[in-house]
RNA sequence: UGGGGUGUCGCCAAGCGGUAAGGCACGGGACUUUGACUCCCGCAUGCGUAGGUUCAAAUCCUGCCACCCCAG
């Protein structure tokens, strides 16, 4: 293949063998570029998804290939998830994957193959800010599915060369598309059917404890105190229960410890030195002001202060508005027009306004 | 040992003669490219125990058991 020549209608399709990307694939193809899937064999766990992935390139009669990231998967992605969890944080190992990781890759192989685009199956689309040129994540269409969140640390350069071809598609459509394609998984099974998500990527089951366990018996024998049972107290210090240990629980939740009360609590803080778990009613858990830490600049390229943004703390929530400040040290302090419920730290705080993504960062203790 | 009180799901707790509310926890589902949150469903043929009264008792009566408090 001729890759010292940029082909303008070349395209890198990241492929994950589920229903959206393989529509993707489809969608592009029909829209006459030459799509070149890659899949990423990010951990053991990805196997099965390569598999499809591959069925529906050599379906679709288009390029494919796998690349095995699992090295540098772990380095990044596994570390980062392991090292927060004994620092309290709470991880969104997404978020790191998308910039570190898989688009990562994918622009280096759109530079190899000499590619002009790279595309994924994700819901979201790129515009451009008309005053500065700065390229920003958009929702698509209100009410629409919107995976721009676990996006906002893609970097100008990768936005440049983005497609989504999915922009403004529901799900309904996309498994319609995939239906009347007549796209087949590895065994002949249709693609439309497959179910959606499988919670984290790397860790099996819904057991992270257990994974994060594993990980630290070999390298960290000092926070398997993490694991240990110990006394659940309320706003007044009363022991009322006992947790199973303090890696299970973050900032908000409310399962998982078994306590003797007639209210829900759900969790207010965790005392590392004694191993305590604090509970309290709901209204202890809603902050009006929060810190962001290593923030990543989007259709903004700085946030002056006072900056008014509609903040999402959490993928699944809706942006409130709120007064952004900067400090010297780079960080923003974040002013909430009315109090969010348990931003977490290690969580990212994403700004938008109308629906583009301007910046974002992770949420400090 | 006398006197008083209490015993309803793992926890809290309604019920006061008419055929076991509710909350927490727990289990299952939905939602979801993170962790959470949220929502839906389930969860005592049984009310310390043994008898009695009644058409009918967790609810009334009696004995016993357990725990708590006061007195010695």
């Amino acid at each position: 293949m001729d890759s010292d020549l940029i082909r303008k209608n070349g395209v890198i399709l990241g492929m994950s063998g589920g229903v959206d990307s393989s529509v993707a694939a489809f969608l592009l193809k029909q829209q006459g570029f030459d799509v070149h899937g890659i899949s990423l064999l990010t951990s053991p766990l990805g196997q099965t998804g390569l598999e499809d992935a591959q069925a529906i390139s050599r379906q679709l009669g288009i390029h494919w290939e796998m690349i095995d990231v699992q090295d540098i998967f772990r380095d990044i992605v596994i570390r980062d998830f392991v090292d927060a969890y004994t620092h309290g944080r709470t991880p969104n190992p997404c978020v790191l994957c998308n910039p570190s990781i898989k688009f990562n890759v994918l622009s280096q192989a759109a530079e190899r193959l000499g590619c002009q685009h790279i595309a994924t199956g994700h819901y979201a689309q790129v515009k451009t800010i008309p005053d500065t040129g700065r390229l920003a994540l958009a929702k698509t269409e209100a009410g629409l599915k919107d995976q721009t969140y676990f996006m906002y640390r893609l970097p100008q350069m990768v936005l440049a060369r983005l497609i989504f071809p999915l922009a403004g598609m529901t799900k309904p459509d996309v498994r319609q598309i995939a239906e009347k394609a007549g796209l087949l998984g590895t065994y002949g099974d249709p693609v439309a059917a497959k179910p959606d998500s499988q919670d984290n990527c790397f860790v099996p089951g819904t057991s992270y404890v257990d994974y994060l366990r594993q990980q630290l018996e070999q390298q960290d024998h000092d926070a398997l105190r993490l694991f240990q049972e110990g006394p659940v107290v309320n706003m007044s210090g009363q022991h009322i229960g006992t947790h199973k240990g303090l890696v299970h629980y973050t900032l908000g939740q409310r399962k998982g410890f078994s306590v003797q009360t007639t209210e829900r609590l759900f969790v207010v803080g965790r005392d590392y030195a004694t191993n305590t778990l604090v509970v309290g009613p709901h209204e202890q858990v809603m902050f009006d002001r929060i810190r962001v830490v290593d923030p990543v600049y989007s259709g903004l390229s700085s946030i002056s202060s006072g900056e008014r943004l509609d903040a999402r703390i959490r993928n699944s929530a809706k942006e409130v508005p709120c007064t952004v400040y900067p400090l010297d040290s780079g960080s923003l302090t974040v002013e909430f027009d009315h109090p969010v419920s348990a931003p977490a730290p290690g969580q990212s705080c994403v700004f938008y306004r109308d629906g583009l993504i301007m910046a974002g960062g992770y949420i400090a203790d």
